[in-house]
DNA sequence: TATTATTTGTTCGTATGTATT
DNA sequence: TAATACATACGAACAAATAAT
């Protein structure tokens, strides 16, 4: 066989062209996923046969999909396959951003779960953010919100410990984030500023996130203020950007 | 040579436990960077001296070093090496977005490109975001703004052709674009709304960025409308993510 | 439940091409 | 021009996860 006799019209791979074949094969197999080619179940054929498909190593292959992995058009799953991924949802980002109301009104399901929820002393960006003092006990507590039963964020947040004392408990016995800060009379807060940024994952909120390395996520740094202006929560969110786009709604 | 003999105290990888040999790699280097491992000029030692020093193969530094661009610890410049790099800076955005002031208010210089203007007609997704008819025509404008020499923004804007004839014209002649919408009529313009996400980017954007395509850019869909509240521009700027984080600060 | 086949993940080795110094 | 350093590609082998038998 001299070369890429099975492959299908017009996605013959060339080498020595300038363009790297591992990047033909990625542009073909991106073409091929816009245009539906992979069936209902959105399975692509394993790496060895594309190989063959292609005529190329399957190292060659392999870059190809790692690519397309990390552009989010498939997601890859050990000793399964490769398998396209649907499309993503908006996340308002505004003055007051609630998970569960952000989410229900595009038809989606939600749920909130709290991973842990430690007192511990507020490093200097921390201290910063909630104007207080660098060393001041602080409640961190990381937790993830799902939608449609896939991790959609992972966030860590901290509150001062000394105006909401004992927060993991009531947390627990509100049933929520959001019905605790009420018990300890914040009835209302609002967002003050977001910075955002994206980078690829480290392996701790990929695995939080479950999804692989190679996938971009966005970052959110913020602090919420009650309705005096005094910061109760500083806190770091992550999205899977693959996932989920990030909406601003300028005025009011 | 046994194994690892060259390396540093507490840097030595570790075959068979659990966890890769390069991500072993990549976390060591990380953790060295982070400390200033690498001096002033911040320059790595060449893959195939990392290789020798954790008695891998080049490869499986290589694994490591991608990551690492893609992370933005490091940036791999062919036939010269890899290089630590620099911190990132905050660009604002909110209802008044402005390249020049943003920027110069953290002390950075600023330069604003036209890379091409063209007239072409309104495709479905672009004619909904300036609420006119599919297939209207539109000038389609590229650009790059730079900060202290760097590229920072890559952006695709579309205006009305029938309310700016003659755009790149008078672009050209105004000598800016804000300047140019003034001859318009167009004094002031606010940010309606924007739409922001994550991805690597194709090999035009990572061109026009000059980053690597393991590199995550953050792009920010937008449309600015007039004093009367009609959409005047909708356009879709890149950033790259190493350089920048997007600060939105939500009104007072 | 245990085994086997399939599929992706990691690592080594080797060779050659291309960009920079 | 030569040396250095990164980029691409092939081949082989085994590990790890999953699915089917």
């Amino acid at each position: 066989m001299t070369s890429n006799e099975n492959a299908a019209p017009g996605t013959a791979v060339e080498r020595g062209a300038g363009v790297a074949v591992w990047r033909q094969i990625e542009q073909i197999l991106s073409a091929e996923i816009a245009a539906h080619g992979f069936g209902d179940e959105g399975r692509l054929p394993s790496e060895a046969e594309l190989a063959r498909r292609f005529d190329v190593n399957r190292h060659t292959v392999r870059r190809a999909m790692l690519r397309l992995a990390a552009t989010g058009l498939v997601s890859v799953e050990q000793g399964r396959g490769t398998f396209v991924q649907p499309g993503a949802i908006d996340y308002r980002i505004g003055k007051r951003t609630r998970f569960t109301e952000n989410l229900q009104q595009q038809h989606h399901t939600s749920a909130g779960v709290v991973l842990s929820a430690d007192k511990t002393k507020a490093d200097p960006t921390v201290a910063k953010a909630l104007s207080i003092r660098t060393g001041a006990l602080v409640y961190q507590i990381e937790s993830r919100h799902d939608s449609d039963g896939v991790p959609i964020t992972y966030a860590r947040n901290w509150y001062p410990a000394a105006r909401f004392a004992d927060l993991p408990a009531t947390i627990e016995s509100a049933g929520g984030i959001t019905a605790a800060l009420a018990e300890y009379g914040v009835v209302d807060y609002t967002r003050k500023w977001s910075r955002i940024g994206s980078v690829l994952p480290s392996s701790e909120v990929a695995r939080r996130l479950q999804i692989n390395r190679q996938q971009p996520v966005m970052w959110v740094e913020n602090v919420d203020v009650d309705e005096t202006g005094v910061p109760i929560k500083y806190g770091i969110t992550h999205f899977a950007a693959d996932r989920v786009q990030l909406m601003v709604e300028h005025d009011a």
